[in-house]
RNA sequence: CGCGGGGUGGAGCAGUCUGGCAGCUCGUCGGGCUCAUAACCCGAAGGUCCCAGGUUCAAAUCCUGGCCCCGCAA
């Protein structure tokens, strides 16, 4: 099996590597192009880009693959299928034609629940408490294709988008490992009886449950205080590396990075408001309940625990939060 | 040269603008108190103020160069 890979970030490239671990002919890889980002804003590779290049494996980082030329060049792999993962530009549908297989994608959800380009901070998000990964055939629609296999994954409750995310990395290499051999095999026991034949079984996706992941807005990760801790609870885990849960405070912004949310509440009182803060934690009244907040970061500064937090930023008992003071 | 914050006893911070005794909260160690505690009281140890050079009677503080950490943005 000859290989086109196309991806662009982390997932993308645990991915790839399980298809070189596994033996696979990667003749191309596609990835975005070097964009200016991070500190300094300076062009940076996709760790695509990097995997491939550590392997010897040539790169492409065609601005778009509308054009004549780009399909040309990947019309000459002569690849018999187009895994794609995570790439982040539109395949037409002349593009997905030109593997004897065409497209093959893995996706990081069930199918079709989260179709779209955040679906593992949807799944957190919303409380999933399973999620998992799909391989399916690719067709012009977004993420609308047959699904040739799928694999469940439960969501612990402190899951984060970070452990999610490495989780379901290993998962859909092993998975689409399983498949493309499935579909090696397949191939190579009976003739291809016609030119669009496709040697292993799919089912298309059914029409309940369809629900589409949206990227992640920064504003989303703003801390409201009148919502349940539970939520808040979910949207820490679900924000966490990016973009990060946070409030504001004295003027900065203080992301949450752990917190836990409790449902007894003695008192009664105004979300935002400070009931408790020490080394066990700061904890603040929600809409619903309280959020027990354990490690947090100030702009400019580290992750800290709260305990070391406290000790240089008084968050005072009986103050709100986000309110200038 | 995308914008910005920072490096000060073990941890987190103030002090820098306006140069003049090294400070705060916590931790550690010793003692006390309490039925009890991640509580309270008393005492102590612990510092190349990131590095190099410069200005000055005097530099954590001002100037020049370098190293490192982080937030935004992407």
């Amino acid at each position: 099996m000859k290989l086109i890979f196309a991806g662009t970030p982390d997932f993308a490239a645990a991915n790839l590597e399980a298809l070189l671990e596994a033996g696979f002919r990667v003749e191309l890889a596609l990835t975005q192009p070097d964009r200016n980002a991070g500190r300094g804003m300076s062009a940076r590779a996709s760790p695509v880009k990097r995997l491939a290049n550590a392997s010897g494996i040539p790169v492409f980082q065609p601005e778009t693959l509308k054009e004549t030329p780009a399909q040309e060049m990947l019309r000459r792999v002569g690849a018999d299928a187009l895994v794609v993962c995570a790439y982040g530009l539109i395949l037409p549908q002349a593009v997905l034609e030109i593997p004897r297989f065409g497209g093959i994608n893995v996706h990081a959800s069930l199918l079709p629940r989260w179709r779209g380009a955040a679906p593992i901070e949807r799944a957190i998000l919303a409380g999933d408490a399973e999620t998992g990964i799909s391989i399916m055939r690719m067709e012009a629609g977004l993420d609308t294709g047959p699904i040739l296999d799928a694999a469940v994954l439960r969501v612990s409750p402190d899951e984060t988008a970070s452990s999610l995310h490495d989780k379901l990395a290993v998962l859909g290499g092993t998975l689409l490992v399983e498949t493309l051999d499935r579909l090696s095999k397949a191939s190579q026991a009976s003739a291809i009886p016609f030119q669009n034949a496709f040697p292993i079984p799919s089912r298309p996706q059914p029409d309940e449950g369809v629900r589409y992941a949206a990227k992640i807005e920064k504003s989303e990760a703003k801390i409201d205080w009148s919502a349940s801790a539970e939520a808040i609870d979910r949207q820490v885990r679900a924000f966490d590396p990016h973009p990060g849960a946070h409030f504001a405070w004295r003027g900065t912004t203080v992301k949450v990075w752990k917190a836990r949310a409790e449902a007894a509440v003695t008192e009664e009182a105004e979300a935002g408001k400070i009931l408790e803060a020490n080394t066990r934690g700061v904890v603040v009244a929600c809409g619903a309940g309280a959020l027990r907040i354990l490690e947090v970061q100030k702009a400019g500064g580290r992750r800290l625990g709260v305990g070391a937090f406290l000790a240089g930023n008084p968050l005072d008992i009986g103050t709100f939060l986000d309110r200038r003071t």
